[in-house]
DNA sequence: CAAATCTCTATAGATGAAGTAGACAAATAA
DNA sequence: TTATTTGTCTACTTCATCTATAGAGATTTG
């Protein structure tokens, strides 16, 4: 389970990708349209920020915006960076391994063979999605390259 | 990530296969083997005894055994009798379906979307495998039934 | 300066994870 | 019957994490 931290970062990640080209967004705008606790997003906002993944300003007009381009955001790194590693156990993650305190010999475990299969599966999946990729996200930047002709 | 607890009912479960007509195995037996705390294995095995996948004995010679067939317990349903579901949000979950509070609409929410692969990726692994098919196990067998003869 | 925004620090309640302690009940064997 | 072995049950602890909330502070603009 990710957590609803994880969530609530992912959704208001893609409200900025939506919201791309306008330029700034504010907290309570995402926390309006999201249904996210406002100041619990901000602490998730903040966390993206030290992450580079967001950038603010402070004062009036101030807000958020996407630093990357919501193509190079996927959603593994999002959650990665929110609840840590993809991996069902620690002994099968590239970027969080850690041995099993109880493990007799790893290299022979074979539920670690097993999770080794589960992690590759949700990585597959979940290292490929970018915010880009959500069809809402694309289908409005569609929409919006068209406005602009 | 999955329980240290499901981990070890796991772990404990592999163990009581591999030793499956050798008749009742003892706690503290499973504990050394597989260096699990031996009360808190204690824990776990009423869990299992509670979904019928184990049994017991009391008093002297007692002891545990499993109930069911080890080409019949599926690794999935293990981690889902100790940790729940399996899936990352429990909107696409299938056993422990809820829905997510702050969703405005299910339907077309893509995290959802993207989320369900995920679990089914998930469960396509976790579900068909069983206690048997860990090779360990098999190999035991094999190599137990060749005696028999 | 006043208003609008983000920022930082602190706190808090609920929940669950992981483990421990000890008395109790049942089965067996001497 | 009694001692021993083994699982059972209840309770508790400790610690961490999740999910927030409150409020003062810093910064920018008008």
């Amino acid at each position: 389970m990710i957590s609803k931290k994880a969530k609530y970062a992912l959704k208001a990640l893609l409200y900025l990708a939506k919201q791309h080209d306008r330029g700034l967004v504010l907290i309570s705008e995402i926390a309006t349209a999201e249904r996210i606790p406002r100041k619990f997003l901000e602490a998730i906002l903040v966390d993206l920020k030290v992450q580079q993944i967001v950038q603010s300003t402070r004062g009036k007009n101030g807000g958020y915006t996407l630093v990357k381009d919501p193509a190079q955001i996927s959603v593994g790194n999002v959650i990665r960076m929110i609840d840590g590693p993809l991996a069902p156990v620690h002994c099968v993650s590239h970027l969080y391994y850690k041995k099993c305190d109880e493990c007799v010999d790893e290299s022979t475990c074979e539920i670690r063979l097993l999770m080794k299969r589960v992690r590759d599966a949700t990585c597959d999946i979940l290292d490929t999605t970018y915010l880009a990729d959500f069809s809402k996200v694309t289908a409005l930047m569609v929409e919006e390259e068209a406005n602009q002709i």
